[in-house]
RNA sequence: GCCCGGGUGGCGGAAUCGGUCAGACGCGGAGGUCUUAAAAACCUCUGUCCCCAAGAGGACGUGUGGGUUCGACUCCCACCCCGGGCACCA
């Protein structure tokens, strides 16, 4: 670099923090923008990833405040969590130690960025003036019955020793440390969130600015399927299950039922018969196998109980088989078995030497196994004739009639788990009386304060429990001898409201001022990874609208737009500590500053995808920083004053096309194509001063290219700003507008072509008639040459881009 | 298997509505200027092939094969490949 980089930016920096520009308050009478970018984890170290996702955010809090809207841009940390826990397990060093010292290094690494935030409304949620308010939140949902403790199988990882949401197991492993992850029933605290589950399906449509992708990914994840439940009775015993099924319609076609082998009815019906053992057999092989193997044996296995039910449709008795292609957790754990029309039901009826009937006519040319496509019923008894849809509506109706069954929508979404046995989380504010039951702690006794503890390893159970002094407690309601609940939330319920706390970030009253966040939310623009297009983004959903349903959330859906950024890839793999191929962001603004590093991230590739990391990428943007330096300072040339020109008057048109250009990359998020416009006008203005510049023509020029930089490259814009006479802070100057006028071209191109082939090109008016670039384009020479002898078909002229002539 | 993305020079990528010889801008590479030398900077060239002394000219070219159109990277159909997500969900 040819400028001292190093000090200019530390100059700015702090330049900018004196101002307060990026310090704000509600306004009504201002326009608001809520610009947010994920709050990070305190690792302790800036990665690529947190640059890209900061040099996004950061030139739109610039780019909004210069269009004059009231931006609010907040940062803060998502400090609870297990590594920092497991660090403290390995080095016996207090996670709250580690994790504040880590917050330190990185907030001072994301100044070095230059990326603005109103660093007043910095949360931490560790600290118990924020979980004081996920406690509050907590008791909230308790007192609505959206909060509850239930006995259930879980996903437990035996290496974290803790629980998993559905949500954070991956192909049967621990999202976190990889571990294969097993089933256990443990009694565990819930958010009753499938409550939400039609609202949050629905409302997904008004996410209009989301990416389709994430919106598909949410749509799946709460997995609507429409069908009945209707009950089975069984033969001979005083007992019966319902079944779940989308396709009542094939209900004729039943020719046996299967009960998964947690299902709680097998054990009775199978007691003292002959195939107990067995199914005995058969229930401990399913339990101990996991998910994966389950998975991946494919065959489809199960043993016949020796029982039948009856097919309520028709009376007849189809044998129940247990098999574990049935899972507990969906539907009823339990279904009918229609082998003509369902592939699963198929491979075990032939497996099984079962009966197959068919109840949909398949088409004359079908070859498949079990059909699933639409047709006639057929061998339904009152359904036959009657195609999909109309044979659901009628046996739906007739199991209604009958008191047999009812229509019933289910959800694959599950109500999120909320509990980990473990130390570095919000304490859940529950106290256990022996004779009251479970009781809330008072609202005025919060927070719940997590205790410092002697051994952070986990043993099945949080270490809070082996703390008498926080376990043994009076119960709030009678006063008598209680414990505290130990456990901790789960680190999704901290970051599923903190875009509200931050616009009422220091408020000790209450959780925050319904009219701060009314003013501020909903967050306009939502900047993170894609690794958050369920988890996080459905619970914050989910979160809001609890919050809006109690009066407190003025708006029902917290991001109104956003933006999911691409991973950054070194050698076509994910940069990352534990492959090694990291690139520290820290040695390159050593080498090249803030500024050339925040250029080459914009300019890398679209932001929505996957960029690969070029090593020399960089000393590109750097060098053009360096070009824009010498020519701002009159290094490569200086302007002499004399009147204007043809050729001054094409060079401020181009710089008011590039004024154009940016702007309206900008707003597309199309920050890659916005660099290449600056880029090609800096080398238009070099040759410009080369050729000797008009003063006046050159300093409007510049002006405007500072302007445009100032979002991108802030620290080198201020500082050229300042030496080329400006008093004022570049920050806070308006965005530039482009004429339209000087925008639109006089002269242009016009495109001749024959037979769809460019043979010629002239210079035409930009206002051309159709008709005179038709004449015109048959008058040229060339294209007079390639018409040769042939006959003009037809011309079809749209100017003033291109005239094509066609020849037979 | 299903659902999303995507396939363009040596590389990252551009082409916003079907219309400026497709390849902007940058990286890398080659040659040159300056210099005792090097670095930096600057200049020229850089899709493939044909043709030409040169200027110029021509053909081909956006994963493959078809189609629509005066005109296709762009739209339609089929297929191949890569990336991601989901996956015994009844």
């Amino acid at each position: 670099m040819i400028y001292d980089h190093q000090k200019i930016e530390a100059k700015w920096q702090e330049r900018w923090a004196e101002s307060g520009v990026f310090e704000v308050e509600a306004d009504p009478s201002r326009p608001k923008f809520y610009n947010l970018t994920m709050y990070p984890y305190p690792s302790g170290a800036l990665h690529q990833g947190h640059v890209r996702n900061y040099t996004y955010g950061d030139l739109l809090t610039r780019y909004m405040t210069m269009r004059g809207y009231n931006v609010l841009s907040p940062m803060g940390w998502d400090s609870f969590g297990l590594p920092a826990e497991n660090a403290a397990i390995a080095t016996g060093v207090h996670p709250r130690v580690n994790t504040e010292a880590q917050i330190a290094r990185m907030s001072e690494q994301i100044r070095r960025l230059g990326a603005m935030y109103d660093w007043r409304r910095e949360l931490a949620s560790h600290k118990p003036d924020y979980y004081r308010w996920d406690q509050w939140l907590f008791l909230k949902l308790f007192e609505q019955g959206l909060a509850y403790k239930a006995e259930a199988p879980v996903n437990w990882c035996p290496n974290d020793q803790t629980v998993l949401a559905n949500e954070q197991v991956v192909d049967g492993h621990c999202e976190r440390c990889g571990h294969e992850v097993i089933r256990r029933k443990l009694s565990q605290w819930f958010f009753r969130i499938t409550d939400y589950a039609e609202r949050l399906l629905n409302d997904i449509e008004k996410l209009e600015h989301w990416p389709e992708r994430v919106r598909t990914m949410q749509r799946n994840w709460i997995g609507r399927s429409e069908g009945a439940t209707f009950t089975m009775r069984v033969e001979g015993l005083d007992a019966s299950f319902e079944v779940f099924t989308t396709r009542p319609d094939t209900i004729f076609g039943m020719t046996f039922a299967v009960l998964a082998p947690e299902h709680p009815l097998v054990d009775e019906i199978v007691a003292g018969t002959e195939a107990e053992e067995a199914v005995r057999a058969y229930q401990e092989q399913a339990a101990k196998a996991s998910e994966i193997e389950r998975l991946a044996e494919g065959e489809k296995t199960g043993v016949f109980t020796g029982r039948h039910a009856i097919n309520p449709a028709n009376g007849r008795p189809v044998p129940i088989y247990v098999a574990d292609y049935v899972l507990m957790g969906y539907g009823t754990g339990a279904i009918m078995a229609v082998p003509g029309q369902d592939q699963r039901d198929w491979d075990f009826a032939t497996r099984y030497g079962i009966e197959i009937i068919r109840t949909v006519q398949p088409p004359d040319d079908f070859e498949g196994e079990a059909y699933v496509g639409d047709g006639p019923a057929i061998n339904s008894d009152f359904l036959d004739g009657l195609h999909m849809a109309e044979a659901k509506e009628r046996i739906i109706q007739w199991l209604e009639d009958q008191g047999l069954g009812r229509r019933e929508v289910q959800y694959r979404l599950r109500d999120w788990l909320i509990s980990r046995q473990r130390y570095w989380g919000c304490p859940i504010p529950i106290v256990s009386c022996p004779d009251c039951g479970l009781v809330p702690v008072p609202e005025d006794q919060l927070p719940v304060e997590l205790p410092d503890v002697q051994d952070y390893a986990p043993k099945g159970r949080s270490p809070l429990a082996a703390l008498d002094s926080f376990v043994q407690t009076t119960c709030p309601s009678c006063g008598g001898p209680a414990q505290r609940e130990t456990d901790t939330m789960d680190t999704f319920v901290d970051s599923s409201w903190y875009f509200l706390r931050f616009t009422d970030a220091r408020n000790d009253e209450a959780i925050f001022d319904p009219e701060k966040a009314a003013y501020w939310m909903p967050v306009d623009q939502y900047i993170g990874g894609i690794e958050h297009a369920v988890l996080h983004l459905l619970y914050s959903r989910f979160i809001t609208k609890v919050l809006y349903d109690m009066g407190l959330s003025a708006v029902e859906e917290p991001f109104e737009r956003l933006f999911t950024q691409g991973m950054i890839r070194l050698g076509g793999a994910k940069m990352s500590k534990s492959k090694g191929n990291i690139v520290d962001p820290l040695d390159l603004l050593a080498s090249h500053g803030a500024d050339a590093l925040r250029l080459y991230h914009l300019f890398m590739g679209p932001p929505a995808e996957d960029a690969d990391w070029d090593e020399h990428g960089i000393d590109g943007t750097a060098r053009f920083l360096d070009r824009v330096w010498r020519l701002a300072i009159g290094q490569v040339g200086e302007p002499v004053e004399r009147e204007e020109t043809d050729a001054d008057r094409e060079v401020l048109a181009e710089a008011h096309r590039t004024v154009k250009k940016v702007t309206e990359d900008i707003e597309r998020f199309a920050f890659n194509t916005a660099i290449p416009a600056l880029m090609t006008l800096v080398n238009t203005l070099t040759d410009y001063v080369r050729a000797g510049a008009r003063r006046q023509t050159l300093d409007t020029v510049i002006e405007l290219l500072l302007l445009l930089l100032s979002p991108m490259a802030p620290h080198i814009a201020h500082e050229l700003w300042e030496r080329t006479g400006h008093t004022s802070l570049l920050a806070t100057e308006p965005w530039p507008e482009w004429d339209p006028e000087l925008v639109a071209r006089e002269v242009v191109t016009l495109i001749l072509q024959v037979n769809g082939k460019v043979r010629d090109r002239i210079d035409v008016s930009a206002d051309i008639s159709p008709e005179e670039a038709e004449r015109l384009a048959l008058e040229s020479e060339r294209i007079r040459e390639w018409i040769g002898d042939g006959e003009v078909r037809k011309v079809i002229a749209r100017p003033p881009r291109l005239v094509n002539v066609v020849v037979g």
